[in-house]
This record gives structure tokens, C-alpha cells and sequence, in this order.
DNA sequence: GGAACTACGT
């Protein structure tokens, strides 16, 4: 018994110290005064403890903490001795309460005892830490001299509450060492962590503890054992666990569902729920929050919500959890009005939504850019008294800012109680997107000043807002100064906005040096840089380019992602690789509409019609629905094998057998078929019947007939239509000038050339590019200086004039994109030929060129020519098309 | 001292 008290000192403890402005419930002041007048103190001198305990109990309850404290004062005075449980019981006051200030006080008191029994010391611990102190509390544990399973418990668990599962299996480690067991209670604490934390060398650890040590072995921990492997992935070791458990309950089938979920593996989960009614265990609801969360998340939103349904029928009534789940996923699907349907239902029949529940409704919101439904979110928000939340605050500014509100979105963020890194970025980023660089740089400034320095989005979101402000120095000036300025480390998507950034400033060679930079880092690129770099590389002279990326992806097992390898059919067509797009078609299981339409569109690029009419035929076989993409495929293919009776069947027959909407692009698409054939004036009855106003690009496929076709007159026609959509197109322009010379309007040709000259454009120097030896060239006409070996260029390329005129028989008048030649001046891709053809000892099997403008018919020519001659092939994607000539043809068959 | 499984944002 005697040892269970505390002397307490004689010398009188120092003066409370609770300013009288503090926030909390204790009426200080007033305290103070019942204390002067009443009896209390009296009543305490001579009392029994159990007796003082009662009382202090008492006040406690009523919330007068310091009243109680006051009592303790005056006990010391007398020097009576105040026993550990009153101490534990006032301390465990304060966490009710929450009055950390009183805690304090406390502490200085039980600071002044001579040997302060450890538990107490735990208590003082597990009352920082409930108050939200956890650094007084680790300091305060740090100091103890004893400690026992419930100082670490309180101390791990304090941990836990906030998050900090780094620190978890650290003291785990430190207890250990200690000699401290732990038991069924704290393991599960620790095995959380570790599955948090991705630990599972620790969670391997203390299984072999659980099954060799035999300790602690409860249903609890079997499950918290389970749980680690399953949040690592290990789902084989679960499994393993789950067979040998010889008891389970629904929360052991939860886990390994979960596992299954948490890896999309959907069908493994649902195995598992069907398996478990079989055993005759019943779902719970968190059982069916799982699966119908992960078939939200997964995108089947439809199956989610018969879930939802059938879990009713079992007599499970859907929760918050259930609710949010199905918003968040019809909100990641785009199915916004949906989304907001379930919030009204969950309103009508009861369910309380939550700050995840607003915020999940006001990004759907955001996503849409809808102000008004956002608006109604806000209402909700205030109505709940949910506002002042940090989450809904942040979603709202989210809200606001993508829907252009930046004044609704700088107001929340202006009376915004707290405010985390998340509702920095989400202002700032809003400015970047408005284009207020300017705006968002002074936030940033005013960031590194507040409570949440900027983090790695943060510094993303502005060299992306520069970026987009074609400020690409000062976007590249941020990214080097993440590390030394930010005291952060660049991650991923830095680099990613560094690449899309050039990328969408029309740099190229700068966003592959960038990404050429990043591999050097040893930082590995994700799906988004894949995604983003390949159209950077989309093109005949940086084919090897596509090799790299996909062995790269392929290495990072990125080509798993049915979207990355898509791209990649995609790209390696586009890039003179039609056999790699096919392999890479070749090599997926299973595909989707876009991999189809990937390869059937390659394939028509290179002028391939009979493969792409194979495929198209393959893929009705397999059941697939052809999308409008996949019709405007088919029509050019028609068009390409002018089989134009067939073309005519696919735009009527299979868009209305397929429900297809038929589009701008089919038109188009007809008006070549149509065009190429030389039925001109059906193309143009065609275009006139359009139930849709015709584009530019229904007026281009017109004009590219009239050219191939030598038909003037309409030329001018549809060049003129297309002027009137597109005023300032120069090519354009030039051609329609060109159009008006030939048929004798001088007049009008002359007004042509003034407006050219007036606006001070000119037409775009031709330019080629040529990939030899991993390097590409550029040629650009009239630069005769840059070019090597000019004098055997010039006579090589007259030696091969003087055969190609032997060999062509159509010289007449022509309108065409590039001027003429004249002697002295070559077009580029001729000068790209001769330098590809002549600098070897022997001929390249492949020349792989990139021309700015359209060939012109002598270059086409000269190129047939080159093909036959020196028996190699030419792949020359010009502005329009993509010419592969072979054996004296091109795939366009002269239609281009 | 007091445990395992579920929804969210830049």
C-alpha cells in the first residue's frame, strides 16, 4: 500500500499557469472563486484518500479540472501525499476533455515527485499524445528510466493514431530489444504498420514469432498476420495462412478479398465471396463495401450497383462507405449525373454523407467543370455544417478553380480555418491553368512562408503553369531548383511535366533530351512518360526512337497496359514499323476496340487496303462492334483499293448495322473515295447533300481530287470554301493563287499574292529530314552551304533527272505546294536521296525521310525511279501522306 | 495500454 503513494514536497508548487483567454471549457476565473468560498478545501484536510479521489472524481466529471488541480495544490501545501490512481484519474480527465493545459500543469506537478510510478508516467504519455501532442509524448517516453508493456503499447499506439508507421515498427524493434514482449493487443497495432508500410520483412518476422515463439497466436493476430501479406501482394503466402487458420471469421475472409481487390484481380475476390456463403459464412457489410468498392473503382460501376442492391436484399442496409464508393466511381467514369443521383438518394433515405461523401461529389463536379451542380455541393456542405473541413475546403477550391470561378476558389481558400499542402496546390494550380503565372508564383512565395512548404506537386504544378505560359526557361529554371531550393528530390511526373511541356511547345528534340536526361538519372519512366514521349517519336526518321522506348517499357513491364501497347501499334505504323505494329497486336491478350482500330488504321496509313479489309473482316468474326473510328478506317481502305461501290455499301450499310453516327470524318472519308476515283462531280452533288455543314477537311479531300485530277475550276471552288473557313491558311492560299493563274484569272491571283505579301507570310521553306546512321540530316531549300558533298549531289541528282524523264509520261500543268524547281535550286527531298544514296559503298536497304510540305509529282516521280533503280525502299511521309516506294511504286498509287 | 477488413482530394 505505502508504496503506492507519492510524498509529496513541502515547498509550495509553482502558480497555475492557464492564461485566462484559454480555449478551454474551464471557467478559470470562476473556478478560482468557488474555490475561495467554499468548503471544499476544508472538507479535503483531513479526509481519507478514497475520499479526495471521490471528490476530485466528481469535479472532473462536471469539467472542473482546474478546480481539481487547485484541490491538489492545496493537498501539497499540507504535505499529504496524492496517490498514482488520482493522478491517472485527473490525467485520464484531460484526455476526456481534451485540455491539454491542465496536462501540462499536471506534468510540471508529477515532474516534482520524487519517484514517479511508471504508470502515471504512461498515462502523462498516452495524454499528450490523445491530445495531439505526440512529441511531448515521445519526449516524455524518452525520459522514462521504466517502461513497460503498456508505456510502448501507449507509445505505438500513439504512433499508429497519427500515422507514423515508420516510427511503429521502429519502437517494435526498440521494445524488443528492451526485452519487452508484446502482446495480442500491441501486435496487431505493429502488423498494421508494416502492411502500411509495405513491411513485409517485419510482418515475416513476427509470423515466425507467432508460430515458433507460439506467442500470442488469437484470431487478431492471425488476421493482422494475413492482412500484411495481403497488402503486400503476397497473396500466395495469405492463402497459404488462410487454408492453415483453424479458426476464421469474416474478417479473414475480408483480407484475402481485400488482397484480391487491392491487385484488381476481381474475379479471385469474387471467387472468394461466392466460397465463403458456400462455407456458410455470411458477407458482412464491410464484406460487401469491399467488393463493391473494387468493382467501382475497376470502372464497372453497373456491376457495383447491382451489388448494392443485392446486399438490401440480404437484409444489409448500404452504409456511408457503400454510398461513396459508388459516387467516386461514377465520378471516375464520367458518369457525373449519376454520381449525383446516389447523392440525393443517400440524402432521401438518411445516410449522413461524410467530408469523403462532399468531396468525391464535388470532384465530379470539378471534373465536369460544372459551377452549378458545384454550387449545390457547396450548399450541402454548409448545410452539414461540413464546410469548415480541410477535405471539402480543398475539393471546393478544386471545384471552383477548374470550373474558372478563381474568385469563389481564392475566397474559400481565404477563410479556410486550416489549410494543408493540398489547398496550396489546388489555388495555385487553378491560377496556373487560368494562365496567371504571375498570380501563382506570388502563392508560391507566400507558401514557402506557411505551415505547408511546397511539395513535389506543388513545384509540378508551376513548371507545368510556366510551361503551358511558353515560359520554358523559367520551367526548367524550377526544375533544377526542386532539389536545392525545395529540399525534395524530383520525382516521376516532374520530369513527365518537363517532357509534356516541350512537348506541347513544339520541342521535340528538347522533351527526347529530356527523357534521355531522365534515364541517365536512373529515374524510371512511367506510363505517362511513355505515353507522352511517343508522339514525340511518331515519325520516319525516329523510328529506331519507338525500338528504344518500347524495349524500355517492356523493361518496366509498362507494355502490360493494354493503353501503352496500343500506342505502340499506333506508333511503330506511323513510324515505317507496320510488321512491329502487327506483332505487338499479334502479342496482346486479350484487346480491345482501340487495338483494332490502331492496326486497321496503320494499315490503311500505309496504304495496306487488302490487310486492313482482313482485319476488318477478323474482327467481325470475333464479335467485336466497329466504332466510328473503325468505319472511317474502312471507307479509306474502299477508297485506297478504289473499290468504291464497296465504300459506298460500309458508309450506309455497316454505319446503320452497327448504329454508327456518322461524322465530319466519314464525310471526308467519302469525298476521297469519291474524289479519288475521278468522280468529281459526285464528290461535290455529295458534299452539297451533307445533311452537316462540310469542314475544311471535307473541302481538302475535294481539292486533293481536283489536283490529281487537273480540274481546275472546282479546284478554285473548294479552295475557296475552305479560305472562307480558314482565312489565314497560307497553303491555302498559295494553292488557290496558283488554281486562279491557271484558269486565266489573273485578277484574282494578284489579290492572292498582295494578301500573302500584305500579311508577311511567306510559304514554308520545304525542308527534309533523313535518319542515316543514327543521325538525322536536315535539308532545306536554297541552303546550299549546309549541305556535304553539294557538287556530287548536283551531278548525281542530274544524271537520275535525266533517267526518271525517260521514264514518266505525264508532265502537264500542275498546281502544287512547292515552287517549281529551278536550276541551282532543289527540293530538299531530292537533296535527301542523293545524300542517302550516294555516301555509301553500298546502297541502304531502307531510306527513311520527313518532308514538311506536300511531294511534288517530279519528286514522287524521281522517287519511283530511285526505287526501281537502286532496289531499295523509300518511306517519305510528306504533309499529307505517307509514301512507301517500292519497285518503281508507291503505296499511294500516285494518289496522295 | 487496448487490436484485424471498406470510401477521398492537388
Amino acid at each position: 500500500m505505502e508504496k503506492n503513494l507519492i510524498i509529496l514536497p513541502s515547498k509550495p508548487w509553482p502558480p497555475l499557469l492557464i492564461p485566462s483567454h484559454s480555449s478551454t471549457q474551464l471557467e478559470w476565473h470562476g473556478s478560482t472563486r468557488a474555490l475561495a468560498n467554499s468548503n471544499s478545501v476544508s472538507m479535503t484536510q483531513r479526509s481519507h484518500p478514497k475520499l479526495v479521489d471521490t471528490q476530485l472524481n466528481q469535479l472532473c466529471a462536471n469539467g472542473s479540472l482546474s478546480e481539481a488541480v487547485a484541490i491538489l495544490d492545496s493537498l501539497a501545501q499540507q504535505g499529504s501525499k496524492v496517490r498514482p490512481i488520482t493522478f491517472m484519474n485527473l490525467l485520464q480527465a484531460c484526455i476526456d476533455k481534451d485540455c491539454i493545459l491542465v496536462g501540462r500543469e499536471l506534468h510540471t506537478r508529477i515532474g516534482l515527485v520524487r519517484k514517479v510510478n511508471p504508470f502515471v508516467e504512461t498515462k502523462l504519455v498516452s495524454m499528450y499524445a490523445k491530445c495531439g501532442h505526440l512529441d511531448e509524448a515521445r519526449k516524455v517516453f524518452d525520459e522514462m528510466r521504466e517502461r513497460n508493456l503498456f508505456t510502448w503499447s501507449a507509445m505505438i499506439g500513439a504512433c499508429s493514431r497519427d500515422l507514423k508507421w515508420e516510427e511503429v515498427v521502429e519502437l517494435f524493434y526498440d521494445m524488443m530489444q528492451h526485452g519487452v514482449l508484446p502482446d495480442d493487443f500491441l501486435l496487431p497495432k505493429v502488423l498494421k504498420a508494416c502492411g502500411k508500410f509495405r513491411d513485409i520483412e517485419t510482418g515475416r518476422l513476427i509470423h515466425s514469432l507467432v508460430i515458433r515463439g507460439g506467442m500470442c497466436s488469437s484470431l487478431h493476430v492471425n488476421n493482422s498476420i494475413l492482412a500484411v501479406y495481403a497488402k503486400c501482394g503476397e497473396m500466395s503466402c495469405a492463402e497459404k495462412i488462410f487454408r492453415r487458420m483453424d479458426e476464421r471469421n469474416c474478417v479473414s475472409w475480408n483480407v484475402i478479398i481485400t488482397g484480391y481487390c487491392q491487385r484488381g484481380e476481381i474475379e479471385q475476390a469474387q471467387k472468394y465471396f461466392d466460397a465463403m456463403q458456400e462455407e456458410g459464412m455470411e458477407p458482412g457489410l464491410v464484406t460487401w463495401n469491399i467488393l463493391i468498392a473494387s468493382y467501382s473503382q475497376l470502372g464497372h460501376c453497373d456491376i457495383a450497383m447491382d451489388l448494392m442492391r443485392k446486399m438490401e436484399s440480404f437484409g444489409i442496409t448500404p452504409d456511408v462507405y457503400t454510398w461513396t464508393s459508388m459516387i467516386s466511381g461514377f465520378t471516375q467514369k464520367g458518369r457525373i449525373n449519376e454520381a449525383f443521383d446516389l447523392l440525393r438518394d443517400m440524402l432521401i433515405v438518411g445516410v449522413e454523407p461524410n467530408s469523403i461523401t462532399i468531396a468525391s461529389a464535388a470532384s465530379a463536379c470539378a471534373s465536369v467543370k460544372s459551377l452549378s451542380m458545384g454550387s449545390e455541393i457547396h450548399s450541402i456542405a454548409v448545410k452539414t455544417s461540413m464546410v469548415d473541413d480541410i477535405l471539402i475546403g480543398n475539393s471546393l477550391i478544386d471545384m471552383y478553380a477548374k470550373g474558372g470561378d478563381l474568385e469563389a476558389a481564392q475566397s474559400i481558400f481565404d477563410v479556410m480555418l486550416e489549410r494543408d499542402v493540398y489547398s496550396w496546390n489546388s489555388i495555385i494550380g487553378g491560377y496556373c491553368q487560368a494562365g496567371f503565372c504571375g498570380k501563382a508564383h506570388e502563392l508560391f512565395m507566400k507558401m514557402q512562408e506557411s505551415d505547408s512548404p511546397p511539395n513535389v506537386v506543388t513545384w509540378n504544378v508551376m513548371i507545368t503553369g510556366f510551361m503551358q505560359n511558353g515560359d520554358e526557361d523559367e520551367a526548367l529554371n524550377l526544375f533544377l531548383r526542386i532539389e536545392k531550393d525545395g529540399k525534395i528530390k524530383p520525382n516521376v511526373a516532374s520530369w513527365n511535366s518537363l517532357i509534356s511541356g516541350f512537348l506541347q511547345n513544339r520541342q521535340k528534340d528538347k522533351a527526347l533530351q529530356i527523357f534521355r536526361q531522365m534515364q541517365f538519372s536512373n529515374m524510371a519512366p512511367n506510363l505517362v512518360t511513355v505515353l507522352t514521349i511517343l508522339p514525340a517519336c511518331t515519325n520516319l526518321v525516329a523510328a529506331k526512337k519507338v525500338k528504344e522506348i518500347h524495349c524500355c517499357a517492356t523493361r518496366r513491364n509498362l507494355v502490360s497496359e493494354l493503353s501503352v501497347s496500343n500506342t505502340f501499334i499506333d506508333s511503330y505504323a506511323k513510324s515505317g514499323n507496320i510488321m512491329y505494329s502487327r506483332k505487338v497486336f499479334d502479342g496482346l491478350s486479350p484487346k480491345d476496340i482501340i487495338s483494332w482500330n490502331s492496326l486497321l488504321s496503320g494499315y490503311v496509313l500505309h496504304g495496306c487496303s487488302e490487310s486492313a479489309l482482313d482485319l476488318f473482316d477478323q474482327m467481325r468474326k470475333d464479335g467485336l462492334h466497329p466504332s466510328r473510328v473503325t468505319l472511317t478506317s474502312i471507307i479509306s481502305a474502299y477508297s485506297h483499293a478504289e473499290m468504291v461501290d464497296e465504300g459506298k455499301h460500309a458508309f450506309s450499310n455497316i454505319s446503320e448495322e452497327y448504329q454508327i453516327r456518322l461524322d465530319l470524318e466519314h464525310y471526308s472519308a467519302m469525298v476521297y473515295l469519291l474524289g479519288r476515283s475521278g468522280k468529281l462531280a459526285k464528290a461535290l452533288e455529295f458534299i452539297q447533300n451533307m445533311p452537316v455543314e462540310p469542314n475544311s477537311s471535307v473541302w481538302a479531300a475535294l481539292l486533293t481530287a481536283c489536283r490529281i485530277h487537273k480540274n481546275f475550276g472546282m479546284a478554285i471552288f473548294a479552295g475557296e470554301h475552305m479560305l472562307e473557313l480558314d482565312p489565314e491558311n497560307i497553303i491555302t492560299q498559295h494553292l488557290l493563287s496558283q488554281a486562279y493563274s491557271v484558269c486565266g484569272k489573273s485578277w484574282e491571283a494578284q489579290k492572292m499574292t498582295k494578301l500573302e505579301k500584305e500579311k508577311f507570310v511567306k510559304m514554308p521553306v520545304g525542308q527534309s529530314w533523313i535518319e542515316m546512321n543514327n543521325m538525322v540530316h536536315t535539308f532545306v531549300v536554297g541552303d546550299d552551304q549546309s549541305i556535304p558533298y553539294l557538287d556530287k549531289i548536283h551531278s548525281w541528282l542530274k544524271r537520275v533527272g535525266e533517267n526518271v524523264k525517260a521514264h514518266i509520261s505525264d508532265n502537264g500543268l500542275r498546281i502544287e505546294e512547292e515552287e517549281k524547281e529551278n536550276i541551282g535550286s532543289v527540293h530538299s527531298e531530292k537533296l535527301a536521296f542523293a545524300f542517302g544514296l550516294i555516301d555509301f559503298h553500298h546502297t541502304p536497304q531502307i531510306l527513311r525521310i520527313v518532308k514538311n510540305l506536300r511531294m511534288c509529282r517530279d519528286c514522287h516521280d524521281t522517287a519511283k525511279y530511285i526505287s526501281l533503280a537502286y532496289g531499295c525502299e523509300i518511306y517519305l511521309s510528306d504533309s499529307n501522306c505517307l509514301h512507301h516506294f517500292k519497285d518503281g511504286h508507291c503505296s499511294c498509287r500516285d494518289y496522295w
